[in-house]
DNA sequence: AAAAAAC
C-alpha cells in the first residue's frame, strides 16, 4: 500500500494544501485512517501521539465535504457540517489553525470557538457561515443557547482526545451537545489512550465503529528516553536544576499537578535566572496563550505547566519532558511525555517520585504502559548548602512584600527552621484608604487626622473571613507569577 | 486528591 499523499483520493485543492506544508509520505495513522474516513464510516483511532492524527481525520473530512454536498446547501448558505471538539482551549485553537491550512485553495470556511475571550467576533464569524468547526464544550453550548450557532446539519463530529471528552468532567456538557446533532451522522473518536471502560463507552456513541490502532493504545514513544528518579520532595527543585544543566537542555516542560504549585514553580525558577513561562487554568487567555507563544518562540526555556498542557499541543523540537510531579492518571504520563520525540524526534521524559503516593503512581505507570521502570536514586550536587543561611537572601517578608519567606519551603524540612528569623521591628504602618489601598494623599492645608492627634490609629473594621480568604489566595498567586 | 471547560 502506498504511503504518498499524492497517491490518496483527495481533491488536487487539498494536496497542494499538504504539498506546502512539505509532506510527501504518510504516517502509519494517516495511511490507515484517511482511507476509512473517506467511505464515511464511524472511526474510533488509537495512535501513538505525535503521529499526525489531526491530519488523519481533517484531511478525509474535508473531501468529504467536498464531494458529497448536502442538498441543503446553497452557496448562499454555510450550514455547520462538521464539528470537531477538544478538551483544552489550546488545542482547539492548534487545530482549528491546522484545519485552515488544509482548507486554504477549497471553498470551505472553518472557524474556533473557546471560552475566556470575547464573544462577539466569534458570534460575528458564525452569522457569516462555516462548514467546519472547532470548538471547547462550554462556549459552543453558550453559541448554541445564544443561536449563533446551529447543529442540526452536521454531518460529521470529530471527538479529539476523545478519552477525555468522554469522561466524568466532560460528559454532560459532551452530551447536551450531541443532543442538538442529527442521529445520522458519522462519528469520529481519536486518542493515543483508551481504556477499557472508556471504550465501551466510546462503543455507545458509534455506529458499526471501524477500530483502527496502529500502536498498542497507551503505548509510548520508542524515541522517547524515559528516566524515573527517586528524590525528596523538598530536593525536587535542585534535581530539576541539576538534571537540566547535566543534560545541556535548553527547553522543556515542566508539569506540575496543581495550578498553584505551578505558579510557585514558575516563579522560583524564574528566580533561579531561568526563563520561564506558566500555563495553567487560573491564567487569563489572553496570558495563556502569550505564555505558549512565548515557548513556541524559543523565547522561555521552561513551560511551567497543568495537565491543561497535556495533550496534544504539537510543539517542534522540544528535547524534553519533566514530570515534576508524578501525574495523578497513568493516561496523563502518556499524552505529557508525548509532548517530546514527536515526528520521530528523540526526546527525554525525566519524572521525579517523591514522597506520598507516587511510588503506587509510577507503578499505575508502569501497568499501563508495560514498560519496567527503574527508579533510579539521584545525587544531588552540594551546591547549595543546607541548614545554613549563607546565600545573602533574606528568608523572612517584610512587611508589604510577598514571596521571599516561601524560599524556606525550598530547603530541606529539618532545616527550615534555621530559617525563622526575628522579625524586625517597624514602625506602625500609616492608616490606608480602603477603597484605593494606597496611603492617604495629603492635600495642601490638610489638619493632622484626630487619630494622628491623639497618637493612636483609627480603628478598622477586619475584613471578613471570606473576604480574607479571596485575597489571600489572590495574593498567592500573584506573588507566585514570574515578574515578566 | 487535580485539571479542564462558561459567564
Amino acid at each position: 500500500m502506498s504511503t504518498l499523499y499524492s497517491d490518496l483520493a483527495l481533491a488536487d485543492s487539498l494536496k497542494r494544501a499538504v504539498a506546502d506544508m512539505g509532506y510527501e509520505n504518510m504516517t502509519p495513522i494517516q495511511a490507515q485512517a484517511i482511507p476509512v474516513v473517506l467511505t464515511g464510516q464511524d472511526v474510533m483511532g488509537a495512535a501513538q501521539t505525535g503521529t499526525g492524527k489531526t491530519a488523519a481525520f481533517s484531511l478525509p473530512l474535508l473531501q468529504r465535504l467536498l464531494k458529497h454536498e448536502n442538498a441543503s446547501t446553497s452557496p448562499a448558505r454555510h450550514p455547520v457540517r462538521a464539528l470537531v471538539l477538544l478538551p483544552t482551549r489550546e488545542l482547539a485553537d492548534q487545530v482549528a489553525q491546522q484545519i485552515k491550512q488544509y482548507a486554504k485553495y477549497t471553498q470551505l470556511r472553518s472557524t474556533v470557538v473557546f471560552g475566556g475571550i470575547d464573544m462577539k467576533p466569534q458570534t460575528a464569524e458564525l452569522k457569516k457561515g462555516v462548514e467546519v468547526l472547532v470548538a471547547t464544550p462550554g462556549r459552543l453550548l453558550d453559541h448554541i443557547e445564544a443561536k449563533n450557532a446551529v447543529l442540526n446539519q452536521v454531518e460529521y463530529v470529530v471527538l479529539d482526545e476523545a478519552d477525555r471528552m468522554l469522561d466524568i468532567g466532560f460528559l454532560p456538557d459532551l452530551q447536551r451537545i450531541l443532543s442538538y446533532l442529527p442521529k445520522q451522522r458519522t462519528t469520529l473518536l481519536f486518542s493515543a489512550t483508551f481504556s477499557p471502560e472508556i471504550k465501551r463507552l466510546a462503543g455507545s456513541y458509534l455506529q458499526n465503529p471501524v477500530t483502527i490502532e496502529v500502536a498498542r493504545p497507551n503505548e509510548t514513544a520508542s524515541t522517547v528516553e524515559q528516566r524515573f528518579f527517586r528524590v525528596h520532595d523538598d530536593d525536587k527543585r535542585r534535581a530539576l536544576r541539576q538534571v537540566l544543566r547535566e543534560r545541556g537542555l535548553t527547553q522543556a516542560f515542566v508539569f506540575v499537578n496543581s495550578r498553584l504549585g505551578c505558579a510557585r514553580l514558575a516563579r522560583s525558577l524564574e528566580r533561579d535566572g531561568l526563563k520561564t513561562s506558566a500555563l495553567h487554568g487560573d491564567k487569563s487567555q489572553d496570558e495563556r496563550l502569550k505564555s505558549l507563544a512565548a515557548f513556541k518562540a524559543g523565547e522561555v526555556e521552561l513551560l511551567v505547566c497543568t495537565d491543561v498542557a497535556a495533550r496534544g499541543l504539537d510543539i517542534k523540537d522540544v528535547p524534553a519532558v519533566f514530570n515534576y510531579d508524578i501525574p495523578f492518571n497513568a493516561e496523563d504520563y502518556v499524552h505529557r511525555i508525548g509532548r517530546t520525540g514527536r515526528a520521530g524526534a528523540s526526546g527525554l521524559a525525566v519524572s521525579f517520585s517523591g514522597g506520598g503516593n507516587d511510588a503506587r503512581l509510577v507503578a499505575d505507570i508502569e501497568k499501563l504502559i508495560k514498560k519496567k521502570i527503574e527508579l533510579e536514586p539521584l545525587d544531588l550536587e552540594a551546591d547549595r548548602p543546607r541548614g545554613r543561611i549563607n546565600d545573602g537572601r533574606r528568608h523572612w517578608r517584610e512587611e508589604g512584600e510577598t514571596g521571599d519567606a516561601r524560599d524556606a519551603l525550598d530547603q530541606p524540612r529539618e532545616s527550615r527552621e534555621a530559617y525563622r528569623s526575628p522579625r524586625p521591628h517597624r514602625a506602625p504602618a500609616a492608616p490606608r484608604d480602603p477603597f484605593f489601598d494606597r496611603p492617604y494623599e495629603a492635600s495642601e492645608g490638610d489638619q493632622p487626622a484626630a487619630w494622628e492627634a491623639a497618637g493612636k490609629a483609627p480603628v478598622a473594621r477586619a475584613p471578613s473571613a471570606n473576604i480574607r480568604a479571596k485575597r489571600k489566595v489572590a495574593a498567592l498567586f500573584k506573588a507566585a507569577e514570574p515578574s515578566n
